[in-house]
DNA sequence: AGGATATTGCTATACACTATCATTTAGTTG
DNA sequence: CAACTAAATGATAGTGTATAGCAATATCCT
């Protein structure tokens, strides 16, 4: 019982772990710039947090999730669920990614491609992040059932819900050195060419 | 120099890795089935084999490997290149698949489908198959240039083959409990939507 | 203040994977 | 066929991620 919302009053026990928790990732993500994610290993990101190993995994479950732990990611599903409901799901999707980082300060930005080239270069991080990329399917099939009057199973549903993923994610592995304006306009564009029916 | 084709004469040595390298993947299959993947180790598929550890790394670099090596990947790969040329991308993929599957044993069916459950059901196996899915999105974009007469790194290009490769990937995630010739129909029916344009 | 509870650190352990070197086995040449 | 070369194997020791259990400590609540 007692499972209420907790805006008010942190409490000194949850502060210190939201730091602890914030301490890790910021140490870590240093350390693996400075060095190399596979050159550095648990110990040293717990030595430099000055916690024990142990307080590492009890933060993060695995060293991958220190990195792929992302703040922005319920941002981007609240910004698509607050778009208009006449908008087809592709429309509300680039209508959530255009708001969600229009509103992004330029340390934001730099931090946020720094991470994202980190994950792509690492092939465990770049995996990670592929099946999250995947069980977004199932998410966006939900989406698209609910406005198109198909069920959720619908083969076409998935299928087009498959094809935005994939529009999604082609940009990433094309891009070589671009920033990240490019690099969601790229993302963007795509989805657009998606919505028009793929007319080459 | 002397890089010559080896049809004619396998050789003893050559003969034996081949028996070796089958052996292991056949007693490690088997030992997944039995007792699960995580709670099966490396130590005991080499005890099985009767090889050392050490051998097992030798034949396949990770104990996912074993799982993810498919000898009917290349199979594929020949199939799909040797569709006619003057079919879209999309028709040349399901004209491939088609091909493949519609000359494959029970037996080999059967294998297929199983070998495709334990990848879903272990988060690890499941991220590498999808990596190499994405990495694939490449290889059919170049294809997409080349029948379209744009460039690979076009937006519109990269897009289409993220498209099929998504669509493509949606009925891997949403068959529950169907069979392999199921779950082929519905690939087969997502690129044919895909095709024509995502009509929703 | 004092007792219930959460968080932490420590120790031991399992397992995947790497590196190195001695040994054996297959292929080759005189 | 015997000696040489090259490849495959086995054994050993080690690294790093991750887990489990227990004892010590810090926070919370009355």
């Amino acid at each position: 019982m007692s499972s209420r919302g907790k805006d008010p009053i942190p409490g000194l026990r949850e502060r210190k772990k939201a730091k602890t928790r914030a301490a890790i990732q910021r140490h870590a993500l240093r350390l693996f710039r400075e060095q190399g994610y596979d050159a550095t290993t648990v110990e040293q990101i717990a030595a430099a947090v000055e916690v024990s190993p142990s307080t590492f995994f009890r933060y993060f479950p695995t060293k991958e999730d220190v990195v792929l732990y992302d703040d922005l990611d319920p941002v981007l599903i609240a910004a698509f669920g607050a778009q208009p409901g006449d908008l087809t799901p592709i429309q509300a999707l680039r209508g959530a990614l255009r708001a969600v980082f229009a509103g992004l300060s330029a340390d934001q930005m730099t931090e946020q491609w720094e991470r994202m080239r980190l994950i792509l270069a690492i092939p465990e991080l770049r995996m990670r992040m592929l099946d999250q990329f995947a069980s977004m399917i199932d998410l966006v099939a939900d989406l698209v059932a609910r406005r198109s009057g198909r069920g959720a199973d619908d083969i076409a549903v998935r299928a087009y819900a498959g094809a935005i993923m994939g529009a999604l994610l082609a940009p990433v592995f094309a891009g070589t050195g671009e920033t990240l304006p490019e690099f969601l306009a790229r993302m963007d564009a795509g989805l657009a060419f998606l919505e028009a029916g793929l007319p080459l």
